[in-house]
DNA sequence: CATCCGACTCTCGTATACGAGTATACGGAA
DNA sequence: TTCCGTATACTCGTATACGAGAGTCGGATG
């Protein structure tokens, strides 16, 4: 999101209260503050930012586009379910765009985006943060994503990668899945290096699902929020 | 998204405003009557329409969701600029998502379905009207995903198909175009019932990047509307 | 005792109103 | 003549207000 952001002289975009309130909701919803199925009232909601209700309406369509919130009119807004049959389809997803996002933009890879891309992955074994370590974890895959040439492919992938965030949020108790995610990035990152597109795809696409399958299991049982 | 409307008995979701806004405007873009750029100022809108302000808003952030506006703070919102690169891009993410839809779902066809599906192509070879003809047209091809298992993916799906609607239009001129993809949406069909679903997959890709092709170089140069 | 009907409340959709930021046009100065 | 500053007009974001529809609870009736 955000490309324009990078041309350093222009935009300056006007920040909006919705646009604050948006990310405000978005985090809590994604870190569990909250829970799934949660009706989200326009005037309670006003009332506890201490805005109208206009910016808090914004901000929930903002929220429904991205998968976080569904709207029914008359009846309001909720925070989406979290299910197993749900992260099966946005993986699912994810698996056919990064896959071939990841395909276009690999022969293009500079040895300075690799190295920017290692960078990275070093920042995320020493971050302990959830919410810094979804958002570094997002920046490492764009970063090999960038050069496919496609900006709306890029934007599809931010979005689905945002909507499985917050199911990996939940799997903070598993030590485990931020290892072997670390070593699959990092076997990914070196396909990269040699220009092994075909070796970087197929260790993406066993990345993902192995995220898949872990966060189904994660979600399927324990964690009823 | 629309879990709910799946169950056969429910739904009976009340149409707002802003739906019916909505819709209008986006036949208007689809259709060409309002052109690439045009400014959408709020106030006027509503004054054509004889509403208040507030269903135009949300009517233009539907839209902009499904990409047929730009909306940017304090500016307002403009037609979404229609260029060759944006047709490449569309088409490219409909190639990866409609034939892993297509993939999964083939197996899952019945006789029944694809005996609609035909008719429905008897349909398109008798129907004039560009719109209903872009209708039917989608109609079919979600008809052979039907049976894919990803909701998501189906939504995801339809919304590219929108958005390139909209360049198709430009197409009408174009007498070949009807025939040629008519005669791939049949060898796709028969495919289908032969159960050979890397056959269909290939026809649709060809099916895709023809089109995206002869749209890319329609727009290329002689259309400036 | 169960069921049906009606009034009440709660929430959202929509209308109207106000303030702020930006673009534009006009006038004056270099 | 050209450039810049100021004032004006325009448009959007946000606040407040009102009406309608759905859901709910209680009472009356069969």
């Amino acid at each position: 999101m955000d490309r324009m952001a990078a041309l350093p002289g222009m935009s300056a975009k006007p920040v909006t209260i919705a646009d604050r309130i948006c990310e405000t909701l978005r985090e809590a919803i994604v870190e569990g503050a909250l829970p799934s199925g949660a009706a989200l009232r326009q005037d309670e909601l006003a009332a506890r930012f201490g805005f109208s209700r206009m910016p808090i309406r914004d901000a929930l369509r903002q929220l429904e586009t991205e998968g976080l919130v569904t709207i029914h009119p008359t009846k309001g807004a909720f925070v989406a379910p979290m299910d197993a049959a749900e992260i099966r389809e946005i993986y699912a997803i994810r698996e056919v765009l990064e896959t071939e996002a990841l395909r276009l933009s690999c022969p293009w890879l500079t040895g300075e985006t690799l190295q920017e891309a290692a960078r990275l992955l070093d920042r995320i074994d020493a971050e302990p943060n959830a919410a810094r370590w979804g958002a570094l974890n997002a920046a490492f895959h764009s970063l090999l994503y960038s050069q496919c040439g496609n900006r709306r492919l890029l934007h599809l992938i931010d979005a689905h990668h945002a909507a499985a965030d917050r199911y990996v949020r939940a799997l903070l108790s598993d030590p485990d899945y931020h290892g072997r995610s670390q070593s699959e990035h990092r076997a990914m990152l070196s396909a990269c290096e040699r220009g092994d597109a075909d070796g970087a795809v197929t260790v993406l696409r066993a990345h993902l699902r192995e995220g898949s399958q872990t966060l189904a299991a994660a979600v399927q049982g324990p964690i009823e929020r």
